[in-house]
DNA sequence: GTGCGCATGTAAGAGGTTACATGATTAA
DNA sequence: TTAATCATGTAACCTCTTACATGCGCAC
């Protein structure tokens, strides 16, 4: 399987297979998650979940309704099942590694409690390592004078510390 | 104007009025700052360039070197500051907020100190609101057992909180 | 002698957003 | 009557990533 940069084909896949929902479901599911990473519109909603279907990985139930237009439900396939499971194995590496972090973070649910272990701890590496080059860097324009760049590490650097607090305090409670 | 998504074109200007770089610079420049919200590949970053120069936004220097290939220092234009003003006055809606929020604070340096401060308070205000929508989310949800949407929340209630707090630190230290 | 840092660039393709189309119901 | 919620969908457009091409110097 290739890395494969950020898509909502399997973070789709992963929702449905937490509980069947339509598309207007999952948009409803997602308000309020949507502030650190986005999330997506009806325009690759709809279409995503086509091609899930088309691929076999997600069946339909159509619900009609007298007035509104027949929603339409979708579950997980246990081919869909498979295919989660072996995305889940792959090591988080896109280009955006908060979204595909929080993603799967929102599907933990779906996976055991060793995946999410193993996901907590690469994140924590992550941000660990980030950490260091932002100090480094820090260090090293003291006096570069460029305002914005110190400020944007000022944030980046305080952003990290909580998050490094928060994923040790959750890795704790496991 | 246009809203206009999330783009490197305004972003990258405004690190050029900060100082003259080179695309390899800009590069150079950008690394540790990734990490929140992935920064731009040279496939996109000379292209941007070239769009900047063809529009009159940005001047160039060709400085030759005897073994490597000649290196091209880009500097602002008058017109390029011109649009660089207009697009700091615009609020920032796009998809991803905290993208458009990481590259103002990145570009604060080429603000007015009040543009900067605007910036900061719309961002606490947008925080605060996702901070109310994930409390009334989570409280709604207690016991839904959806594991995965609460750890999530928690998630993003952590970092908003200190967000938040670098927030009012930040205002009250200008 | 292999890989990395320097330094620029192009082309194909993937993937997303925006805007549109439809249409009933309900609240201000 | 104007707008919002419910509910699905398509198509044009835009932008970014990935992968490639080129080529020197230096370190291991």
């Amino acid at each position: 399987m290739k890395p494969e940069g950020v898509t909502y084909r399997h973070f789709i896949l992963g929702l449905l297979a937490q509980k069947p929902m339509s598309g207007y479901d999952i948009n409803r599911y997602l308000k309020g998650l949507g502030w650190l990473i986005g999330m997506p519109s009806f325009g690759s909603l709809y279409p995503a979940l086509h091609a899930l279907r088309d691929d076999g990985l997600v069946t339909v139930d159509i619900v009609p309704s007298c007035d509104k237009p027949a929603r339409k439900i979708y579950s997980i396939s246990d081919r869909g099942r498979q295919e989660l499971a072996a995305w889940s194995e792959l090591p988080a590496l896109s280009g955006t590694p908060l979204k595909a972090f929080v993603m799967r973070l929102i599907l933990s649910g779906s996976f055991s409690r060793a995946q999410v272990l193993v996901h907590l701890e690469q994140r924590r590496a992550r941000v660990a390592e980030h950490v260091a080059l932002m100090e480094q860097m820090a260090a090293q324009q003291r006096e570069a004078a460029e305002p914005g760049h110190g400020l944007a590490l000022d944030y980046g650097l305080a952003l990290a510390a909580a998050e490094l607090d928060w994923l040790d305090r959750t890795l704790a409670r496991l």
